[in-house]
DNA sequence: AACGGAATATGACAAATATCAATTTGTCCT
DNA sequence: AGGACAAATTGATATTTGTCATATTCCGTT
């Protein structure tokens, strides 16, 4: 049985050039020259792709550069005693990690893949290096890290404030705004994380997922078969996520229910 | 005249170097030359006070600058619709806020002051132009930045997973060290937010944070009246707060709960 | 293909915390 | 200094979500 993304081309074959890969405006600096891209290259590694449930680097590992995800997913989480974690975060196609690292040299988060997922290496050390003479490879560092600032701010709203409904709602409609990003289907799609894992996140106990998927189920807002998700109604789903921070039209932010 | 810490000296009143601030190894760069510190005082503002309840800046404003707390403190919210808000951090002196806007160019915050508070800001179109020049300054805003993720992630785990009472003790600890850090009494202090904001931050309702002060008080933890705190046993301070990330002794991240 | 363990789903119940209400205390402003 | 409003505390009750138990389905492995 196929899977249902497109056209489906086995990324972890081929070599890319970063400017012939899907992630280019999203990996790199906006209004970079072909020769800087040139340079950017020739420090990038591409990893062979890792398998389902291998790490791409563990809590406490010394950090040695900022990964970048070309197809598959990734999540990061802090362990803690007997088997605990607390899941960070998840990592989509044209996300970064790792980012959280670079002051203590040190990873906090260990990383794992939730399928076989291929991944993108900038070795620090050299990437500091050539930033040195293409300040504008800092300041795309800096505007990736801000948006993540901003969008670690915003899962506090969901994580402080949120009901359990509003906040798997939130959770649904960001990976699709994510996956649409990417040009995927915002509509239709593979949860690659387990129910216990998008509870964890969520600040939620997995049985409490498993019946907002239900009940949305039963409202008629979405189609769920384990992992395989179809969203009838993207717009009642965001107005149930409640509030959240946005542009709104014109040039301020506000929070608005839909 | 030396301005002793303990002493209190009228901050406001007083044009200071950055060399000569105490904030002076927080804000800028590690080794970085005479020169290089004079060029970068000429563009940092100190703006006058500001008093209790004024903005510093609000929600959707466009972002112009980087601001360094020097004295007093700021509390950073997210607006939600009818007066409702989400607190999304508390910033002591030699600590930063706007990082969140730089990426966008439009603060997604509101940031208040909880007392009156003198703030350095950095324009960042000039901060930007003197990077290229001198990219240790890039570097040290990365790492500032860096670590804000890393501390969010650690709210994170705090929202997702800790008690009410785990949350109250890991956040009385928090500022405990912070003002360790910047050389005041980690043990005595006055909390310039009210309870409605812990309790915001904390996602937690007043009423709880209320009753969870008066219970450490109860079990001699510490003693609280209103807004003045003594912590009589940091040690079980921090045992009380739960497992958070941190640095053991060597070169490993763990979670320890003491 | 069959087996076994893991993930998911669902129901019954318990517990933590929110909500509501009332009181006290403190602080700001005239 | 007095008065009014805001903040904090405390108690009673409600509600949401977590926990425990059990059933079911799925997936990978032999």
């Amino acid at each position: 049985m196929a899977p249902s993304r497109s056209s489906v081309v086995p990324l972890s074959k081929r070599k890319i050039a970063c400017k012939d890969c899907s992630l280019f405006q999203i990996c790199l600096p906006v209004g970079i020259s072909e020769e800087e891209l040139e340079r950017l290259e020739k420090i990038i590694q591409r990893r062979r792709p890792v398998k389902r449930g291998d790490h791409l680097y563990n809590s406490g590992d010394p950090f040695r550069s900022i990964c970048a995800v070309r197809s598959g997913s990734i999540k990061s989480y802090v362990p803690t005693e007997k088997g605990n974690e607390q899941v960070t975060g998840f990592h989509l196609p044209g996300e970064l990690l790792g980012l959280d690292a670079i002051s203590q040299k040190i990873h906090p988060c260990s990383a794992k893949a939730l399928e076989t997922t291929s991944v993108c290496e900038i070795p620090y050390e050299q990437f500091e290096l050539l930033s040195n003479e293409l300040p504008v490879l800092h300041r795309q560092l800096i505007n990736l890290m801000s948006k993540e600032i901003f969008e670690e701010e915003t899962h506090m709203v969901l994580l402080g404030k949120k009901s359990a409904e509003e906040r798997l709602a939130a959770y649904l409609f960001s990976i699709s705004m994510r996956y649409q990003r990417r040009g995927f289907s915002a509509t239709e799609y593979y949860l690659s994380m387990s129910r216990n894992d998008i509870g964890n996140y969520l600040g939620l106990a997995v049985e409490t997922v498993s019946r907002m998927f239900t009940r949305f189920q039963d409202d008629g807002l979405l189609t769920v078969e384990r992992k395989h998700i179809i969203i009838h109604n993207l717009d009642r789903l965001r107005h149930l996520a409640g509030a959240m921070p946005c542009k709104s039209g014109g040039n301020s932010f506000c929070l608005t229910r839909s």
